[in-house]
DNA sequence: CTGTATCCTTAAAGATACTG
DNA sequence: CAGTATCTTTAAGGATACAG
């Protein structure tokens, strides 16, 4: 077997979304594109990462669409997609999440609007429109779910209910 | 050097909560818990991951006080901190992202209120509880930051304003 | 059931040199 | 500046056997 599990293979989107973006250095190099960085030696000082893994990330990334490559071939630059921006939020929410318990609270980067508002929170929002709270949240299995996800979602739900 | 770069050595958040979770199985075996697995081979099988690393895992997760051990020493189960908990919605929007992205949309697992409402998105959320726009937002230095922080977040300032 | 202890394999990361 | 091509290293992950 190989030494990284194959996670794709799990029927799960967390496990799918994470054989993409669960590596260490993806989410950083889609961290330094949002805060506005275009270019490779840009990003590749920026995180000192070596100059062979960025370029193999970047052209996975593209590959995703995930990033998109513009500018002339001699002198590319690199932007978030669509689908790369949508990558964001929960970005943020780990790195708010790190600014809590890892920095002491004391945030290296802090994110917000022209009248400077600062982010505070991810909320989770229903098809309604209206904030849901973490703890009313149950799972079920949805229509991609294998027989599997199935049986062992019931199981657990059927603990909880005892 | 290490294989695996000292991400924390990153003057970011974000690099530090990676540090801990951003290793593919970690935020996996999260969902489990949140999911409402509190037993050792539970998440085992679930998962398909071996037991020395779910082992290690549980370790370094309880010493980090995400993941709190009870039961019996021969029998333990194991839940999610209040620590723990604040690591789902980031959670979830890497689920969500792999439903729409990865998964034709069509969804393994979907989370949901008594009601039936179900889980859509993730929301921004400022210090005075209103939505913000991931476009509207912009990087500037927190106290946390270092001095070579300072420098590339200002130069990228720098270069959106031209 | 819940692990611990070994051993082994390998893919991922880094360093370095080189190219247009 | 923006990579590509090699080569090397090593830590992470897996398999297996064993233990309380």
């Amino acid at each position: 077997m190989s030494v990284r599990s194959n996670l794709s293979a799990l029927n799960c989107s967390l496990a799918k979304s994470l054989d993409i973006v669960g590596d260490g250095w993806t989410l950083l190099i889609i961290r330094d594109l949002f805060l506005g960085a275009t270019r490779f030696s840009e990003i590749s000082q920026s995180l000192g990462i070596a100059k062979n893994i960025l370029s193999e990330r970047l052209g996975t990334l593209c590959e995703a669409k995930i990033v998109e490559r513009g500018g002339t071939n001699t002198r590319p630059h690199y932007r978030l997609s669509e689908k790369g921006l949508e990558l964001v939020p929960p970005l943020l929410g780990l790195l708010l999440w790190g600014d809590k318990y890892c920095a002491d609270g004391k945030a290296p980067i802090i994110f917000e609007t022209k009248n400077e508002n600062r982010l505070e929170e991810l909320r989770l929002i229903d098809e309604t429109g209206q904030t849901m709270l973490l703890l009313d949240l149950h799972a079920k299995s949805g229509e991609g779910a294998e027989f599997l996800t199935k049986i062992y979602l019931d199981r657990l739900t059927e603990k909880k209910n005892q």
